[in-house]
DNA sequence: GCATGTTTGTAGATCGGTCTCCATGTGTAA
DNA sequence: TTACACATGGAGACCGATCTACAAACATGC
């Protein structure tokens, strides 16, 4: 016993049902100019009876699918429950739908693919994707991009201020006493210098605060490779050595989980400083209790939206938003020990 | 200086291009039968010349967007990272696409927003949606659902075996010779009897399991509300309490690591045993140490995209995965103290 | 009463594809 | 050579909305 899909409701059943043409209906779904209130009522009714819902895809092809894109990197990135969470907030009450589309890499394929007319607009994070690239994208259809350092011509960025918040970390782990200070990181794609990453940049003011401090020799990057495995490792190497590291600054919480748990294992915890960025809701576990930088996640995601819903409405010029950003100092950071 | 929105390339331009038909164009790019290699070289040619992509739109107002929604309930629990996981996988090397769309409680408007034509099929993580409603929907979509007990009509399930894995957390805890177990989960909605949902289930195995063992009167049954920070008083309350729980089992990961940061934030880590649901990352890692049960996430999500992509190919029986439970012992379970 | 303006509702083109015929060309069997 | 099957490409309807132009109805001012 197959059951045959069923045809849904169309704009011409509500027409027809109504007694009105369907252009009628249309108006009266669009809030748009010159309708009565008789007929108005009349169409409702009609579509409350049958159950009526436009079709998204007949509507994209005209004008609008009333749904905004939101690419993100990789779902389990503690960081992206606050952009999301954030541009949530903004959608609701707006007549927009907010659709998520994982992407790896670059995400030059899952881009275009919302360009194909999925989404009226994009916000994407994306720090690796070509800005010309994006800029040529920008020209077909509206773009927030979420934590790039470029000045981009047909696109919006909200980005924190890394500056700010990687001089934070460095000045309080100084302030602890630290001068053995590893910088864990990203891959090289990811920082590459002069790139305008978020990891570029706090990777740069690390190099930049221990030259300073007259520490260059003690310059020391390590990168998280894909594995989890691997920067396990990493972190394990680093702290069997004789001249092991008195302090970790993490590019980010998930990262400086990895450090955490490097620590751990080599049954330091508590005695190698570990601080992340992004203050993520595991930085406030007490297990964890993890210092970090709070660059205000949810609010970037509310900003990201609400720049591509102004876009949406007509502006065109770009628009920039720096979050600011507070350091949340908790356990995981004290003094150097041993 | 605003930038007019370059219209994009269509078919037809494609189809000048080449000095072919528009037909015959789509023919080429849907692989159809009727296309001499000549014609498909020459049409190919074309497609890249211009950068020819086709419009999601205009596709699935006739056929199919070849697009797949995921809904999930919160971006933030950690089990959806690996039911996204999974389905991006399975999806990986498909025409395909996967969209998320999070949802709140029974996602009634989400799951309908997708059915209004943006994709072609939906996966569902909606365990209080009405199962009447599901058999309605999926005479118009293909629908499968993930963690419902229900043996539905229309649409696939693909649910974890709560209650051999509530069982196995039980026995765990009976052989380190726990008596006063308390049960932490959702709100009342989420676990209401013969609501078919995990977590009713595993309240119910709770419940025979206590009363079987002659603990009836030990039950008890902790729901934690919307706030984290309502669970962790309620935690508190129960830990201050002189006939205090010596085992919390907790409904899921999430609910877990507030358990733990209750007993952290009450002194008593390492005292009261806590164990979680699901296997999530976070209970991998060495300072949460997190006894849990591994019911496959990514297998699930991998399993639902697979019934799924076999629905769009035809089949309509419906059909039932059940992914076996594996209970992962780690240090947060440990005999009774006190 | 008539010209004019304003509402109100409709007809029909349009968006960019898909898909069902149908016409033509080519190869093969009788 | 004729008949017929089959391979190939195209014409045109169609999907379900939006939106412009326009017609009809109605109100207003002189």
């Amino acid at each position: 016993m197959s059951i045959a899909r069923s045809r849904s409701v169309t704009i011409s059943d509500v027409a027809q049902t109504a007694g009105v043409s369907r252009a009628a209906v249309s108006k009266v779904i669009r809030n748009a100019y010159g309708v009565s209130p008789a007929m108005r009522i009349r169409v409702e009714a009609a579509i409350a009876e049958l159950g009526y819902r436009p079709s998204v895809a007949a509507r994209a092809l005209r004008g609008s699918s009333y749904r905004l894109g939101l690419e993100i990197p990789w779902v389990g990135a503690r960081f992206m429950t606050q952009i999301v969470e954030g541009a949530q907030l903004a959608v609701d009450g707006t007549p927009y739908q907010l659709v998520l589309a994982p992407a790896d890499g670059p995400a030059y394929g899952t881009l275009e693919s919302m360009a194909d007319g999925l989404v009226d607009g994009i916000i994407a994070v994306a720090p690796l994707t070509d800005a010309a690239w994006l800029e040529e994208l920008a020209t077909r259809i509206p773009v927030v991009m979420i934590g790039r350092h470029d000045h981009p011509q047909r696109y919006d960025t909200v980005v924190g201020d890394d500056t700010a918040g990687a001089g934070a970390v460095m000045d309080h782990l100084f302030e602890l006493g630290h001068r053995r200070i590893v910088h864990l990181t990203e891959p090289e794609a990811v920082t590459a210098p002069g790139s305008g990453t978020p990891h570029a940049v706090r990777l740069q003011v690390y190099r930049d605060r221990m030259t300073e401090a007259g520490l260059a020799d003690l310059i020391e990057v390590v990168r998280r490779d894909d594995s989890r495995a691997g920067t396990l490792a990493g972190t394990r190497a680093l702290l069997a050595r004789d001249d092991r590291p008195t302090a970790i600054f993490a590019g980010h919480d998930d990262i400086a989980m990895d450090a955490l748990a490097g620590v751990a294992a080599a049954g330091l915890t508590g005695r190698v400083a570990v601080t992340g960025y992004d203050d993520t809701d595991l930085a406030r576990h007490p297990l964890i209790d993890l210092t970090s930088v709070d660059q205000q996640g949810v609010e970037m995601g509310a900003r990201a939206a609400t720049m591509l819903l102004e876009r949406l409405q007509g502006r065109t010029e770009p628009r920039r938003h720096a979050a600011a950003t507070t350091l949340r100092v908790r356990g995981s950071s004290g003094r150097p020990v041993g």
